[in-house]
DNA sequence: ACCCAGGGGCAAG
DNA sequence: CTTGCCCATGGG
């Protein structure tokens, strides 16, 4: 392993970003993570405002880990008297939404549905085993694209722990291979326009849409609504009132945390679960 | 043993 | 436009 070398990064949390439930293959070693970039193999290790990686990877880590967002400005734009919101950015401090590849973004969403994060992760280091490239020198294989999952078989992927979600991910696989979605092209369209694409996958709703929306295209306004957030928004701001319809409560996000809606959704969302593994803070 | 998980889809009210 | 139920699997 040859030496890392060091790159600037202020404001910035290695471990709450990639704790955080965004991403899924990264794996902890001798103080720091190794992972892939899209098929770059990449080692990283932080040390105060300083990241240690591979060499010749800095521009690719720095685009990845989103260092160019302007973290304060984000956090000066949400509500200002919002005391959960406030614990949550102090908690989480320097957590920035990754810019993620589209399609394993996108893959690896629709086999979130319905699984804690520890299973997603093994989905897809086995997804990875199974149908991706080996990569030479990377500590896992590439993503598998959707020309390969396309022609993969139902049970070939219910083998890699997919259950009802097999179906899903191989017919948006398909759609996608044979050119009847085209990924990058919805980076050209308004956020409605693109969010309305995406729901017409298989497997793909409101909640997965938009983590695809935030995680990939980095659209971040994008405010998934799963069922911690679902439960956070519920208990904190709907107390005494009337239960808000799916669209209501989506609407009242919008309107609530506005154009970096996203961040402040990221930061709720890895504060509760840290609170529930951690019992006693709020 | 038991509950529930970063949902979606489809039928029925 | 809402509500109910099923889909499969494994971590706490």
């Amino acid at each position: 392993m040859k030496a890392l070398v060091p790159i600037s990064a202020p404001l910035f949390d290695l471990r709450e970003t990639l704790e955080s439930g965004q991403v899924f293959h990264w794996t902890q070693v001798n103080g720091g993570y190794r992972g892939l970039i899209g098929n770059m193999p990449v080692e990283i290790r932080q040390e105060g405002e300083r990241l240690w990686v591979t060499p010749g990877t800095g521009a690719q880590v720095a685009h990845y880990f989103a260092l160019d967002h302007d973290l304060k400005a984000i956090y000066a734009s949400f509500p200002a008297a919002d005391p959960l919101l406030a614990r949550a950015v102090a908690a989480c401090r320097g957590l920035r939404i990754i810019r993620q590849p589209l399609w394993e973004c996108l893959a690896t969403f629709i086999t979130s549905a319905m699984k804690q994060v520890a299973h997603i992760r093994q989905i897809s280091l086995a997804l990875r085993a199974r149908f991706g490239e080996p990569i030479p020198g990377g500590p896992l294989a590439a993503y598998p694209p959707p020309e390969r999952l396309a022609r993969a078989s139902e049970s070939e992927l219910r083998a890699c722990g997919l259950g009802f979600r097999a179906p899903n991910l191989r017919a948006t696989a398909r759609l996608i291979a044979a050119g009847e979605v085209d990924l990058e092209a919805l980076r050209g369209l308004g956020d409605a326009q693109a969010l309305a694409t995406l729901c017409g996958l298989p497997g793909v709703g409101p909640k997965i849409a938009n983590c695809a929306l935030l995680f990939g295209y980095g659209r971040l306004g994008a405010f998934p609504i799963d069922v911690w957030i679902g439960r956070v928004l519920l208990n904190h701001y709907f107390k005494r009132r009337r239960r808000p319809t799916p669209a209501q409560l989506q609407a009242f996000a919008a309107r609530t945390f506005g154009p970096y809606g996203g961040y402040a959704q990221q930061y709720l969302f890895h504060c509760a679960r840290k609170d529930a593994r951690r019992p006693g803070a709020a």
